[in-house]
RNA sequence: GGGCGUUUAGCUCAGUUGGCUAGAGCGCAUCCUUCACACGGAUGAGGUCACAGGUUCGAGUCCUGUAACGCCCA
């Protein structure tokens, strides 16, 4: 090969000596490849060249992924890069094959998560804490959050950037931006409108700390060391009335019923009680009933009697409920408190007559209405008035006894304090119709789940149709867009309710006439749904900013005199007597007072797949803002869209996420999607994996087993990371990743893994490879036009064997990677690569290339095809590589088209859409490797039997390793030195003797052997070890490198293991029903082998016996 | 309590519609710094496929049950 350089590559000296210059500068000190050194170069060039965004292009089809927003609460964690990372692989791999690839990135603001952060920072630092009768208050503290915010919504963002995540971010939004709460708005009108969202009373969850209503997934539970308290409720006397307010709902915050202390106490049979335990005895305050078993022989005869409230001077009902009651537990008896007891609820909802009541207020302490008679506990803690109710009733004797008891108690996840069981007034959506919407979707179809048992999950939970409570009574999240203001007209008697719709439709158009002049008169609804506690009041949703600016800013005395409309008029009721300006009375100052509440951060993420791409205005406006800041490129005039961005990329492709929110989030999604648009949010729903730690434990800041993806880029590059993650994602639910932590070169010591050296090792291979092999020898290769795609002077026939193997090889790669990218399995795909590469690529073609280029009797054609080849094997490596490991694959590319200039004619498709530009284009829209459809390929695919036989060069060359492994293995034993390579071999093959011959210099360089013989009939010299292949036996003579011996202790444990296999096959084959039954392939075949290893034994009991006799 | 999943080499995981002697990476052992790569190469050891039944000519794979672990929902 030396000396063999074609003329006109010295022409090329300069390029190349720069070429090698580059390579040698991105290594590290260590001499491996260094990515810090590459990723944030690459990152830029892909930046200014504006390959990440998209616009709509009706020539092509669109691939769109919009992000699961990250929470702004923290950084991302593993979890989110490997979420991204297949994002991200989609994305590219879409992108290079034609598509319009559209990745939207974003943030979501989490209501309660990001304001539970910054209240406890600013409580420690500051010792700020919150009141919520302070409207400056509010103005602080989200104007705090806003700050924290940004800081993390740069640093997410960076994250992703340094994944090397190729989203479009002139197109970023955050679920608060204005963009996003139109979408909000509107839909909550809408569905205002529409009758799907209600107010009502409601059990929930309640944190006293944050002083909101908090969901059922922000909860944990704990085991809490508590007491189980007996306490005895006295009987009354039969045929005691109830004492007049001792029933009666009582809404929160509301007024108390029942004047504490007022009434006089009942006559009671003192001999006589009733034991209830309870765990929480002050909640007694608020019961309405106990309740006993309908078929408790014990208590039957006193059901509908009434017993003694202790310390309230009330008395109570004895219910029946065999639902509420297990008759085993305890006494049989339980107190009912449904203001305070989610099951006590559901108990009160069976038998109303019983009532509710509420004993706490929202910080947590006991409410002035329930606070015991002559309200002796009103505003004291929940922990204190535990403490005095049950010494009261030890003092008043009616504590039976105390027992220790261990309890789950729900804990907040944000404040980490006990939850209360609250009962408050809250929005909800109506789940019934929405849900059913929903699940047709999934069951026709129209949305898969891949793993697709996730549909399950999806379905059951919501067939479940609990209706969704969206208010969280926070100050960080979309208020809710509904005013209220009462009216009084003076003269109306309030008991008349059929006066109401009239009232309010009058009210309506005045506001309407009002809004019109602004333009919003469409834009805001007033329901005609009566309240419950003040039948006068009128509720106004609005969707517009506008419409929303209206109700803030509108001053309702002024409307009234000279008005556009007389309100009023029309109503015709001669009981409704009176003065419109007695209508405006009350609410003189003049304005709605907006519902302190917002939203349920959920509700605007619902929308994301749809509110990002502009709905509900069909204008494109969703890149302005952001080219505006400048800090990405600007996309020329000229690609401006004439296709709305909603319509062109909407339903999205995939959606890519953790399985613990299909039910809070994915279904939400399509509920919402549909509703609003009509159509599904996304066709396909990847359920990634789970990442835990070697224990099985999620990753968590509080248990300290969380990885940085930062500092897994800063150890092993992005590239590496995304492989080994890519690598994990497979079916499986969950993956293990052992964390240990590691010192940083600037000291800080951080979690890692050890699973990522795996990437690393193969980007340093792959860099080996590309600079270190394949650059040098193609450095002078000639890209000429022939006639097949191959680019090859010769044809595929014609070829050595082992390039129609590695071409055949290739085509097999290409295929399971498409296919396996197809169906979402990700470690199936990068396992494919990662073999080819490593295994077939490096192992066996680079070695036999070298071989056969530095064959001094090679034709300059033929050595020319030979790099044509392995140029043209390289660079589809890259493609397919690339949207895995991205960075270092385009910065190969790079260089390989400084070397090179042309090479990329080597991978083009002829026959494709876009011609073959002069220039290589950058690898990230490079095109994506064809494996069929094309004669070519249909050629090289012929050639599968022929590139088999490689396999025979492949089994000699292992023998001689594996022959001169044993020897050296003796040798190592006997403290000899080991031999390098053995001195001579002899191969005794019939079939394949012309291939063997062929690649008789490959064989003896890598099978480590100088001088090599073949032949039919060959003999075998004596003492040999000797190794029996399927058409060959290779026969090393062993005199002057090792003891027989060794070669005796081989050949038995080989005997044995064919002599077990023959054993197996004969008794396969020795039972009928299998002769009988079995598939004749499956018995020739067994047959066959049997026939095979039989002959492979009685080789091995040759040479055994010849060097034991 | 209901649902989903997992259990295969020391560790982390593959194993298609049942059919060659169950594979990979890491780790381990031995050898090799030979000319891309020691972040490398070669060779090897290591498995009662959780357990018990069943279906089948044949089960890691399908069915039933048991156990342990994990997650989700109540």
């Amino acid at each position: 090969m030396r000396g063999r350089r074609r003329p006109g590559a010295g022409a090329r000296g300069p390029v190349w000596s720069s070429v090698a210059a580059t390579c040698g500068a991105l290594m590290s000190s260590t001499g491996g490849y260094d990515p810090s050194k590459v990723e944030p170069d690459i990152y830029a060039f892909w930046e200014r060249g504006g390959w990440f965004h998209a616009e709509p292009d009706p020539s092509r089809r669109a691939f769109t992924i919009v992000i699961p927003p990250p929470n702004v609460t923290g950084a991302l964690h593993l979890g989110h890069a490997i979420n991204n990372t297949l994002q991200d692989i989609l994305i590219r791999m879409h992108r290079m094959r034609g598509y319009v690839a559209c990745w939207l990135p974003g943030t979501d603001h989490a209501g309660i998560a990001t304001q539970a952060v910054v209240e406890k920072r600013l409580k420690k630092e500051q010792g700020w804490v919150r009141d919520n009768k302070n409207p400056e208050h509010r103005e602080f503290l989200v104007s705090k959050i806003s700050e924290w915010k940004d800081e993390y919504e740069a640093r997410i963002l960076g994250q992703l950037r340094r994944m090397g995540c190729s989203c479009d971010w002139p197109r970023t939004r955050f679920t608060l931006d204005e963009q996003c709460a139109k979408a909000v708005y509107e839909t909550f009108f809408r569905m205002f409108r529409d009758g799907l969202i209600y107010r009502g009373t409601r059990l929930v969850n309640w944190d006293c700390e944050l002083q909101t209503a908090v969901a059922d997934d922000e909860l944990y539970h704990e085991t809490v060391r508590g007491h189980l308290w007996h306490i005895r409720y006295p009987i009354c006397g039969t045929g005691l009335r109830p004492v007049p307010g001792d029933a009666g709902i009582l809404p929160a915050g509301g007024a108390g019923i029942l004047p504490a202390g007022s009434i006089g106490v009942p006559p009671v049979r003192t001999d006589e009680y009733l034991i209830v335990a309870t765990t929480r005895p002050e909640t007694m305050l608020a019961d309405t009933a106990v309740a006993v078993h309908p078929a408790d022989e014990r208590y039957k005869h006193l059901i509908g009697q009434r017993v003694m409230l202790p310390l309230t001077g009330r008395t109570i009902p004895i219910i029946a409920d065999d639902i509420l009651v297990k008759r085993e537990f305890g006494t049989g008896v339980v107190k009912v408190t449904p203001g305070h007891d989610p099951n006590d609820y559901e108990c009160w909802k069976r038998h109303p007559e019983i009532g509710v009541r509420n004993m706490m207020t929202p910080d947590g302490r006991v409410h002035a209405d329930n606070a015991g008679e002559g309200g002796q506990y009103a505003g004291l803690k929940l922990e204190e008035a535990r403490k005095r109710v049950v010494a009261d009733l030890e003092a008043a004797g009616l504590l039976e006894k105390v027992e220790p008891y261990e309890t789950e108690v729900g804990h907040s996840d944000r404040s980490k304090t006990p939850i209360q069981p609250y009962l408050s007034e809250q929005w909800f959506v109506k789940m019934d119709r929405l849900a059913e919407l929903a699940m047709e979707a999934v069951r026709d179809g129209r949305v898969r789940f891949f793993p697709e048992r996730y549909a399950k999950t999806y379905l059951d939970w919501l067939s479940e149709k609990r209706d969704w409570c969206i208010s969280r009574q926070l100050w960080w999240g979309h208020r809710i867009p509904v005013w209220r203001v009462n009216l009084r007209p003076r003269g109306v008697n309030p008991r008349n309710p059929s006066l109401f719709p009239e009232v309010r439709a009058e009210f309506a158009a005045v506001l309407k006439a009002h809004a019109a002049k602004i333009g919003c008169a469409e834009d805001i609804y007033v329901t005609d749904v009566p309240e419950t506690t003040y039948p006068f009041a009128c509720r106004v949703c609005a969707r517009s900013k506008a419409a929303i600016d209206f109700l803030r800013d509108i001053e309702l005395n002024p409307l009234i005199p000279g008005g556009p409309v007389k309100p009023f008029e029309n109503v015709k009721d001669a009981a409704f007597n009176y003065k419109y300006e007695d209508i405006w009375q009350k609410a003189k100052g003049g304005t709605f007072v907006q519902d302190p509440d917002v939203l349920d951060t959920w509700f605007s993420s619902a929308l994301w797949p749809h509110s990002t791409f502009g709905w509900p205005e069909s204008r494109d406006e969703g890149t302005k803002e952001h080219r505006d800041s400048g800090k990405t490129s600007s996309v020329p005039p000229s690609l401006r869209p004439s296709v709305p961005a909603l319509s062109y990329f909407y339903p999205t492709s995939v959606l890519s996420t953790a399985r613990d929110i299909i039910t809070l989030w994915v279904a939400r999604m399509v509920m919402t999607g549909l509703y609003n648009t009509g159509r599904v949010p996304f066709q396909h729903v990847l359920i990634h994996p789970t990442i835990q730690d070697a224990q099985g434990r999620r990753m968590s800041k509080s248990l300290g087993n969380g990885v940085d993806p930062n500092d897994l880029v800063e150890l092993y590059g992005a590239d590496a990371m995304r492989f080994v993650l890519a690598g994990m994602a497979g079916e499986t639910q969950d993956v293990r990743v052992p964390v240990k932590p590691v010192k940083l070169p600037d000291g800080r010591e951080v979690n890692s893994s050890e699973r990522f050296e795996l990437g690393r090792n193969l980007c340093n291979k792959l860099w080996q490879a590309a600079t270190g092999f394949v650059l040098p020898t193609v450095r002078d290769v000639e890209i000429r036009r022939h006639a097949s795609g191959l680019h090859t002077a010769r044809t595929v026939d014609q070829m050595p064997h082992f390039e129609r193997w590695i071409r055949v090889r290739l085509l097999d790669c290409i295929r399971e990677v498409d296919a396996h990218l197809a169906r979402y399995e990700f470690s199936a795909a990068v396992d494919a690569l990662r073999t080819f590469f490593w295994s077939d690529f490096c192992d066996w073609y680079i070695e036999e290339v070298k071989g056969h280029l530095r064959d001094s009797g090679v034709e300059a054609d033929e050595a020319n095809d030979v790099k044509v080849a392995l140029l043209q094997v390289f660079d589809i490596v890259l493609c397919l590589m690339h949207p895995v490991i991205p960075f270092i694959t385009e910065k190969i590319w790079q260089i390989v088209g400084e070397a090179i200039p042309r090479h990329h004619e080597l991978i083009w498709d002829d026959e494709g859409p876009e011609p073959c530009p002069a220039q290589p284009p950058p690898l990230i829209v490079a095109p994506w490797p064809k494996a069929k459809g094309r004669d070519w390929l249909d050629a090289v695919e012929s050639q599968r039997d022929a590139a088999n036989e490689v396999d025979s060069v492949l089994g000699v060359v292992r023998a001689l390793r594996e022959i001169r492994a044993s020897i050296n293995n003796l040798r190592s034993a006997g403290r000899q030195s080991a031999v390098k390579a053995l001195p001579r071999a002899l191969v005794k093959c019939g079939q394949q003797l012309d291939l063997l011959r062929r690649y008789e210099a490959v064989i003896r360089r890598l099978g480590q052997c100088d001088a090599l013989e073949f032949g039919a009939d060959i003999a075998k010299p004596r003492p040999s070890a000797s190794k029996v292949l399927a058409g060959a036996e290779v026969y090393v003579p062993l005199a002057g490198l090792a003891d027989p011996e060794i070669e005796i202790g081989r050949l038995t444990k080989e005997r044995a293991e064919a002599t077990a296999h023959i054993g197996r096959i004969e008794s396969k084959l020795a039972s009928e029903s299998f002769v009988a039954k079995a598939p004749p392939a499956v018995v020739e075949a067994e047959r066959a082998r049997l026939q095979e290893v039989r002959e492979r034994l009685a080789a091995i009991e040759g040479h055994l016996m010849e060097l034991s006799g």
